[in-house]
DNA sequence: TGATTTGCTTACCATTTGGTAAGTAACTTA
DNA sequence: TAAGTTACTTACCAAATGGTAAGCAAATCA
């Protein structure tokens, strides 16, 4: 229960950010009090450690993925995971930042072993694509590689957005994440029928 | 024309693997000179600045793909296809350092306006694309769109198989990463016929 | 054989890093 | 009004960072 003026909430949403640009190694406490306008030891005084910072940006990130699956809430599971896709895909794009923090987090895992909680998210998915039409009689690792292929095809478009457009141009790059939509759809129609 | 004995090949050997697994940031040259067994002076003595060695992978990193294109020549554009993204897949699962090198370029991409040397890769595998028969009367930024579908997913499943087996365990894992000699099959079929 | 190049090393260095310790001004609560 | 509590600050610090300068032993070349 934090108060509404919460400090806290707006260094972890600086963090987030910087985070998501340069990576752990490449922010430093100094970096974030600058932009948040105070020294480096308000942010420990808050956050304890650099590491545990991380930590709660990480966590709050897991939250927001979640709370955005039962925001795109309809009766039909099915309807419910395309809603879900296509509102993802449209919010990678607008605002890459949390897709990039997921990347680099799994780019992390294997070295910091840090168990992040990003599989209450999967789980979810995967119950309610379990529940639709075409999930019922497929085991648990096709659903959870036909996740993958889903959410690599959308994450993968918005974190190579910035370098489609410095190879090839605006308008190309737009052209080419458009065609996403229905990417996204067909993917979700061939699980779910 | 390095001697077949050049030591900057093994220095740009072991700095890929440091960087793919650690990031720019989350190598010292001091770490990378000590897995070496020199000081980090030797490092320098080469390359001049850390910078600029890892520029010297990310350019070794862009021929390698480049030269696996080439490996998987067959005369029909669309086998040729299919059999580089099905070899590229299978090397991205056993090997996924250049996958995870390649990502975090993407990601670091934006902040540092690097313009590294991928785009050939890619102009040579839309070239290959546009002469399919389902390639053909498509758009360029069409071919485009349909290349980061595939490269994101295998690249995605790469990167995440060792989050999917830290929370699902190995055998879901690997079931999971099955699935995608199917999906890549499927996504390269849609394409080209 | 002498000169040059190669592949390093030791010796430094200024700056930045994450982190500790000890305060302090303002606000809240008993 | 006295006693916390909150949200910081200044003052430090040891370790690590990328990088410079100078030297040196072994191999190669003239």
């Amino acid at each position: 229960m934090t108060k509404p003026d919460d400090p806290r909430a707006g260094y972890i949403a600086i963090a987030t950010r910087q985070f998501a640009t340069h990576g752990f190694h490449g922010v430093s406490l100094a970096a974030l009090a600058k932009e948040a306008g105070v020294t480096k030891q308000a942010l420990l005084h808050f956050f304890g450690t650099k590491e545990s910072l991380y930590g709660e940006v990480l966590t709050a990130l897991a939250e927001r993925l979640s709370a955005d699956i039962e925001a795109a809430a309809r009766r039909d599971p099915a309807d419910h995971l395309l809603a879900y896709f296509q509102t993802f895909r449209q919010s990678a794009l607008a605002d890459p930042d949390d897709v990039r923090l997921v990347v680099r987090a799994l780019l992390d895992s294997d070295a910091t072993a840090r168990k992040w909680p990003l599989k209450t998210y999967l789980d979810t998915l995967a119950g309610l694509a379990a529940r639709t039409d075409g999930g019922r009689g497929r085991k648990q690792e096709e659903i959870l590689g036909w996740m993958s292929q889903i959410i690599g095809m959308i994450q993968y478009m918005a974190i190579s957005a910035p370098a489609i457009t410095g190879m090839y141009g605006r308008d190309m790059a737009q052209g080419a994440a458009m065609q996403f939509e229905g990417f996204v759809e067909d993917a979700v129609r061939r699980f779910t029928m």
